[in-house]
DNA sequence: TAACTAGCTTCTTATATAACAATGCATG
DNA sequence: CATGCATTGTTATATAAGAAGCTAGTTA
């Protein structure tokens, strides 16, 4: 099936915050360069998925590789804070999954010039100098395909694993079903 | 001229290409 | 010791999404 390889979700504190206190607070582990950036880098450890928080109480939280390591990580964002005396407005925080970075593969080699055409052009594009891949943006589906000569597939854009899940299987079965007619010829 | 909108910045992550830089090793 | 080739390493290309703030361009 699909492995998760990033999931990217917002939430928001809802109230405003002093992003030079809490750098000074936490110089260890806060990287704030508001002439590069408005928003605050949180490091929260080594190969943990990276927290930016915003002026205004709302953050991301980026490069977790499920929904649960997400919901960890703002659970420990938000301990942390508390630390500080940082708590969340009752009524205005909230937290959602907004985008989720998954891998497939067809475990075929494809032809890629041939499999775009039959795709769609109008929703598919390949063009092999700028990117080895193709970008194919299937109807029905809010997700982003990037399909590799290898088989591999990147899908994103999705706000739920299964919606990701059904663009890939959709693909998946498009084309063995390519490979199955081809074998009539 | 003010207000608004659009597009860019930062970051994460897999994927795979080319183009480049830098280094290692061998031969002249 | 210098030059050539090979290998390794880095960067760019493209995708989605969130966020705030800046700039550029358009419109009233």
């Amino acid at each position: 099936m699909i492995k998760v390889v990033n999931v990217v979700a917002s939430g928001s504190l809802g109230l405003e915050l002093d992003l030079v206190t809490i750098e000074e607070e936490l110089s260890d582990i806060v990287d704030y360069d508001p002439e590069m950036y408005p928003g605050a880098y949180i490091h929260l450890g080594e190969s943990y998925p990276l927290v930016t928080i915003y002026r205004t109480g709302k953050y991301i939280i980026t490069g977790a590789d499920s929904k649960a390591e997400a919901d960890s990580t703002r659970d420990t964002l938000l301990n942390l804070l508390s630390d500080h005396k940082i708590l969340p407005a009752a009524d205005d925080d909230w937290f959602a999954i907004q985008n989720y970075v998954c891998m497939g593969d067809i475990r075929r080699e494809l032809d890629l010039d041939a499999l775009v055409i039959d795709l769609g052009l109008e929703i598919s594009e390949y063009e092999p100098e700028q990117f080895p891949g193709i970008v194919y943006r299937p109807p029905n589906h809010n997700c982003v395909l990037l399909i590799f000569r290898s088989g591999k597939v990147i899908i994103t854009g999705g706000k739920d694993i299964d919606s990701s899940k059904n663009a890939f299987s959709t693909l998946y079965e498009h084309i063995n079903n390519l490979f199955r007619n081809d074998s009539l010829d």
